[in-house]
DNA sequence: AGCACGCCGACT
DNA sequence: GTCGGCGTGCTC
């Protein structure tokens, strides 16, 4: 009887593979392969591992060893680049190989039942065959202008590992751009695929019929987390056999296993949001940038405001830097900008009478308007007047906002829930007032000033339910809306052909973070939600217009948005960053530690602290974080720093294998270059 | 991380 | 008397 022991990777926080038997059925039996999954008895439960090694024996004792309970060869092996993808994730963020390479699989293809996979991989199969043979990818239509063409020659001329800075204003058509690539590359070889992130599941559906009205007969496999289970098999299938020639999808893409994959592209690759906050804490441009240096192809890094990271390397040449420097649409201005001094001018209801008239304009023109606030609720604070209460979170470190239409308080970091008081708690002063402003009381006071107004807010509350972000899109796509209250949910891409107006109520509050990455994402905000503003060609004589206010108005961060001076304001940032240590000039790594009493998790970060001897890395004080207590856990860090990426690696990786043997009540983690301290 | 086992406190 | 809190130990 042939006979194996297979060497699998669990998902499981203990850094080291298990071995199992593998016994042969019969004589008929299929032998097992590298990068095949295997279902496998792990304590008193059955788990997925992925079979690692194929070896004769093995120093695990007898009497441990278990058997293989089935192997998964219905479906085609990962491939060994795939594998070397996740090791490379795991060790750069400090995970064990099984904990990134399980969890990026979909949970069917985990599961102990087959049913569903076996109906998806029929599914896959049918897929193929339907438009096999000769598939036409159609010339694309639109033309584009002289910046846009030489973008494209200069990207699909890439050869091997090459980085690409693709910097162009908002509307200036990298999503053209991007489209005439993929249609070279795709017709170049039978075979090839591409892959394109965006950083919002919201971006996904628009993108995705883009693509799909123009590359018809091309198979599209779309992966983000809003999929159901089932639809999530069928993508990755689909990706993962090769039969999809375009993969398209949020951060989690980046993890998916594609053969021949040809070029990557991560659109406004400085969003926050390709960093992944919890479990493997990874950055999906970084390791984007990893797969192709990896595979050896093209990475197109686009954005109207790189991240420092990325504007560094396009400036010390690392990257290549293409330049988008006019909007596509024919006499598609950038929008003026206005900055409204708040000091000066009186605010009603958080309205400049200049925004209040700008508003008016647009409405008796017929053209819409969008005001971005990043606060949803009412109010983000309830007071008393007569005593100071505030309505402060029992379990955090925070205000409970004020919620209207459902009269509730709530905390949007524990999200506890309480009716709202009808007298003061402490002192029983009838008369409690919100404080602030959200996006509910912006809509709220809209709605006194222009009666008639057609005002749609989008924020997370609105949009709770699967599809609402769809179908508040189509309202404004239809014309049915007059003015957008929104969060930074809107501000991201999406292409509003008759908005001349955006108003930004009150972003000061990031001039004086504590998180240095503030301006720097304030002024992405900025750029980016103004960028909404004007998208369509001037027929008319219309003007669009940003409106910002601020108590601040001379700020340089504000100035750099009046003159849509990005490069002027990066390179006084990162002049910044470089005296100051920051980084992109030091890597820095982030222990976190958490625990029902603050000194149990600063005592461990203490002992980590004292652990963390090594040469070319500097070890700061534990603190605790800016939001000390999140339902009633306290929480602290510690902050290494190097400007050596190399020795940061080396030093983690002693370091981690030190603090797992630590023995302490706090809960920990450790976050490699932390998006946000 | 799960999951089981085991040992003390307040409840149907 | 039991349910359940979390400490501890183990997972090929």
């Amino acid at each position: 009887m042939r006979q194996f022991i297979l060497r699998v990777a669990i998902d499981t926080p203990l850094d080291f593979y298990f071995d199992y038997r593998w016994v042969a059925e019969s004589d008929e039996t299929a032998i097992p392969q590298i990068g095949q999954l295997a279902l496998v008895p792990f304590g008193q439960r059955k788990v997925m591992g992925l079979i690692m090694a194929i070896l004769d024996e093995t120093d695990v004792p007898d009497e441990k060893l278990r058997d293989v309970i089935a192997v998964r060869d219905e479906v085609f092996p990962v491939s060994s680049e795939w594998a070397a993808l996740c090791h490379f994730a795991a060790d750069y963020y400090q995970r064990p190989l099984g904990e990134v390479a399980l969890p990026s699989l979909p949970k069917k293809l985990r599961a102990e039942k087959t049913v569903a996979l076996n109906r998806a991989l029929k599914a896959t199969e049918k897929r193929g065959k339907k438009d096999a043979g000769e598939k036409e990818i159609p010339d694309v239509a639109p033309d584009l202008n002289a910046g846009q063409k030489e973008a494209v020659s200069d990207i699909v001329a890439a050869e091997g590992f090459s980085p690409i800075l693709l910097h162009g204003v908002t509307g200036s058509g990298k999503t053209e751009v991007y489209l005439h690539v993929f249609e070279t590359v795709l017709k170049r070889q039978p075979d090839t695929v591409v892959m394109i992130l965006v950083p919002e599941i919201n971006l996904t559906p628009q993108l995705e019929s883009n693509i799909r009205s123009r590359f018809p007969d091309t198979d599209i496999a779309v992966l983000h987390s809003q999929l159901s289970e089932g639809e999530r098999l069928r993508n990755w299938l689909a990706a993962h056999t090769g039969k999809a020639r375009i993969l398209l999808g949020t951060r989690m893409a980046i993890l998916a296993s594609a053969p021949r994959l040809d070029l990557i592209i991560v659109d406004e690759e400085h969003d926050p949001s390709y960093k992944q906050q919890e479990g493997l804490r990874y950055s999906a441009r970084d390791l984007a940038v990893w797969r192709a240096w990896q595979l050896d192809i093209p990475v197109v890094l686009g954005s109207a405001t790189p991240s420092l990271e990325t504007w560094q390397h396009a400036e010390s040449g690392r990257y290549r830097k293409l330049v988008l420097p006019e909007r596509a649409m024919a006499d598609a201005e950038l929008p003026k900008v206005r900055l409204i001094d708040t000091g000066r001018n009186k605010l009603q209801d958080g309205f400049s009478p200049a925004l209040l008239e700008a508003l008016k304009v647009r409405l008796e023109r017929g053209e819409q308007s969008l005001l971005f606030l990043n606060r949803r609720g009412y109010a983000p604070v309830l007071t008393c007047e007569a005593c100071g209460w505030v309505s402060a979170c029992k379990r955090c470190t925070a205000y409970m906002v004020l919620h209207k239409p459902q009269r509730r308080l709530r905390c949007h970091h524990c999200s506890m829930e309480l009716y709202i008081p009808r007298s003061c708690p402490t002192c029983g002063y009838v008369d409690l007032k919100p404080f602030g402003r959200g996006t509910q009381r912006i809509e709220e006071s809209l709605q006194t000033h222009f009666p008639d107004a057609r005002i749609l807010r989008i924020d997370a509350d609105s949009t709770r339910k699967k599809g609402s972000m769809q179908e508040a899109l189509e309202t404004v796509h239809r014309g049915d809306a007059d003015i957008l209250v929104g969060t930074q949910m809107i501000a991201k891409g999406h292409d509003f052909r008759n908005l001349t107006l955006v108003g930004v109520m009150n972003p000061d509050n990031a001039l004086f973070s504590h998180d240095y990455r503030a301006s720097e994402r304030l002024f992405a905000q900025l750029m980016q939600v103004g960028g909404r503003a004007g998208r369509r060609a001037m027929d008319e004589a219309t003007d669009s217009e940003v409106i910002i206010q601020t108590r601040y108005p001379h700020h340089p961060l504000y100035q750099a948005v009046l003159q849509h001076n990005y490069d002027g304001f990066a390179s006084e940032l990162l002049q910044e960053r470089q005296l100051s240590g920051l980084p992109p000039f030091i890597y820095q790594a982030l222990l976190c530690a958490e625990a029902r009493q603050l000194d149990t998790a600063l005592a461990f970060l203490k002992t980590a602290a004292e652990a963390a001897d090594y040469p070319g890395i500097i070890v700061n004080d534990p603190v605790p974080m800016a939001m000390t207590r999140i339902g009633d856990i306290e929480r602290a860090q510690l902050l290494v720093e190097s400007v050596s990426r190399a020795d940061m690696q080396q030093f983690l990786k002693g370091w981690m294998t030190t603090l797992r043997s630590l023995k302490t009540r706090a809960r920990w983690h450790i976050e490699v270059d932390p998006a946000s301290i």
